[in-house]
DNA sequence: CTAGGGTTAG
């Protein structure tokens, strides 16, 4: 049966939604837990493989009658609907944990002395809210835990797996993931150890990592294709193709291989400008009898993309043609935005052109990379114009488009049209991301504007983003260039304690100033703090 | 998450 939590961010996604984007709704519903038998059927389309291209009026009455067909399938739903509107639990939660407690422990005892009681929704958010915070996070957690009547689900586990492995974290996050395995229920799957080997490959942990393929077994996941595609993505991904190409060595006899594997490999390869080797595994999938599809075709055109070699992308166009591999709509964005970026704004619209005659539709993130290089080549009226038109053409903005949109009306200091489009989104039911309070954020700093920084701040909190290390180096850079060392100062603290390490050049900024200003206490102060900073863990 | 993101320079 349906998990209820899961049930539950369902029925919230469909309340939300204007414009319905299948993917996440896939991703919801698709999954071991939720195809048991007694569920009322799902529609049909979401597990259907063509997941664009389907319309409103069509998705939301279906989801709707899903919905409410569940909702008599398992009546106990039905109060937990109603009170999803207390969003009152999740304010009062956030001021205590405003009161910025120096360990979990303690928060912990906040939480037991207050009157709250623990929900899985409520959990989610404050994760979510939390995800840069670790005290916090870990003290809800913690807390939670303790409530009588509440059980931590496997995805509140495996988002708090993910946030101690962004802490860098990775004791904790093994003891958290032994503790899940001790729960002996599944708890722990594909998706925990997909968060760890990728958390492990990002902090540089490579052989950790593989380690944690190899004992995948110890906690009843199989080490099957799509596990040593995880692995080998989160190599690749991180700089470290050439692990991601020693797991391949070593496994490849004992793991069943699919195109996909391949297709890391020649990324990867593709990424790290190391064409021959990209090639050559290009052979070695031929000879392992797979065909190289339009996946493997992009990612050589996106090399001689970042090589500005615009011939030999013809080129490749060409034999994609010969081989009858149709190019799609991500292999178009990324020649035009390529060619928009060399300035080469004609050739860029050549493609758009070429992409229409193709028969091919362009989504979302096509019309924001379209916007984009038509804004930096100063054509703000027709990425405008692209804008309204592309729902007029039935491709609702993204969180990508708005972004993109929001960057450009700040970099030309059109703060009223940021702001509205910020609004504009939040009407959509399009969630805003770092991304897109990053310029909003620095246009704030550069024009002094405080009040609008507070409220983005609020904003921000609002919408659950959590301020990562790189806004706060945007925020102490921004405020020291304009003056407002104080400010700085303080955001710097902030970061300090949430045990992130700020870069050089933010300290740097920050002392230099202060100097500037002759501001000595203030100084010693941002030393004192920097030199407490732990080093970062290594090895 | 097998491929499409502009990020931290004036």
């Amino acid at each position: 049966m349906l998990a209820k939590h899961k049930f539950l961010r369902l029925f919230r996604y469909y309340n939300s939604q204007k414009n319905p984007n299948i993917k996440p709704l896939r991703h919801l519903i698709c999954n071991p837990l939720c195809t048991a038998t007694e569920s009322p059927e799902l529609p049909s389309w979401i597990k259907s493989s063509d997941t664009k291209n389907l319309d409103e009026d069509f998705v939301i009455p279906s989801l709707a009658s899903w919905v409410e067909s569940y909702k008599l399938h398992d009546p106990s739903l039905a109060i937990n609907i109603s009170s999803e509107k207390t969003d009152t639990d999740i304010d009062r939660l956030s001021k205590i944990l405003k009161n910025r407690y120096p360990s979990p422990d303690e928060v912990v005892q906040a939480l037991d002395g207050s009157c709250l009681s623990a929900s899985t929704g409520l959990v989610e958010q404050i994760l979510r809210r939390f995800s840069n915070d670790l005290v916090p996070a870990v003290g809800v957690f913690t807390w939670a835990k303790t409530q009588t009547g509440y059980r931590h689900t496997p995805e509140i586990y495996n988002s708090m797996v993910d946030i101690l492995g962004k802490g860098k974290k990775f004791d904790l996050m093994w003891d958290l993931v032994r503790e899940m395995d001790d729960l002996n229920d599944g708890y722990v799957t594909l998706a925990t150890m997909g968060k760890v080997m990728r958390r492990l490959a990002r902090g540089g942990k490579y052989d950790e990592a593989v380690e944690a393929f190899r004992g995948l077994d110890k906690f009843g996941v199989t080490r099957d294709a799509m596990a040593m595609n995880l692995l080998m993505d989160a190599l690749a991904k991180e700089k470290s193709v050439e692990h991601a190409y020693e797991v391949f060595c070593e496994f490849k006899d004992c793991t069943p291989l699919n195109v996909g594997t391949f297709n890391i490999l020649i990324y990867g390869w593709c990424k790290a400008r190391k064409l021959e080797d990209a090639e050559r595994t290009m052979d070695e999938m031929k000879k392992h009898g797979f065909v190289p599809d339009v996946v493997s075709y992009t990612s050589f055109i996106e090399h001689y993309c970042r090589e500005k070699d615009f011939r030999k992308v013809d080129e490749l166009f060409m034999e994609m043609q010969e081989k009858g591999c149709k190019p799609n709509a991500v292999t178009y964005t990324i020649a035009m935005h390529a060619l928009g970026k060399a300035k080469q704004i004609n050739e860029a619209l050549e493609v758009y052109e070429k992409m229409k005659s193709d028969g091919c539709l362009p989504d979302a993130k096509f019309y924001s990379s379209l916007i984009f290089i038509l804004s930096k080549a100063g054509r703000t009226k027709d990425a405008n114009e692209i804008f309204e038109d592309m729902k007029k053409q039935g491709v609702m903005p993204d969180v990508l488009t708005y972004t993109t949109m929001i960057s450009f009306a700040c970099e030309h200091s059109r703060e009223e049209d940021a702001l509205k489009l910020l609004q504009k989104m939040e009407e959509d039911s399009c969630k805003p991301d770092l991304k897109t309070y990053a310029p909003l954020l620095k246009m704030c700093c550069k024009k002094r504007r405080m009040k609008v920084l507070n409220f983005l701040l609020i904003h921000m909190f609002r919408n659950d983003v959590s301020i990562d290390a790189g806004t706060y180096a945007l925020l102490v850079r921004g405020l020291c260039l304009s003056g407002k060392l104080e400010l700085a100062c303080s955001f710097f603290e902030e970061m300090v304690s949430k045990e992130m390490v700020p870069m050089n050049a933010t300290y740097k900024i920050l002392i230099e100033e202060l100097n500037k200003k002759s501001l000595g206490e203030a100084k010693e102060q941002i030393e004192k703090l920097m030199s407490q900073v732990k080093p970062r863990e290594s090895v």
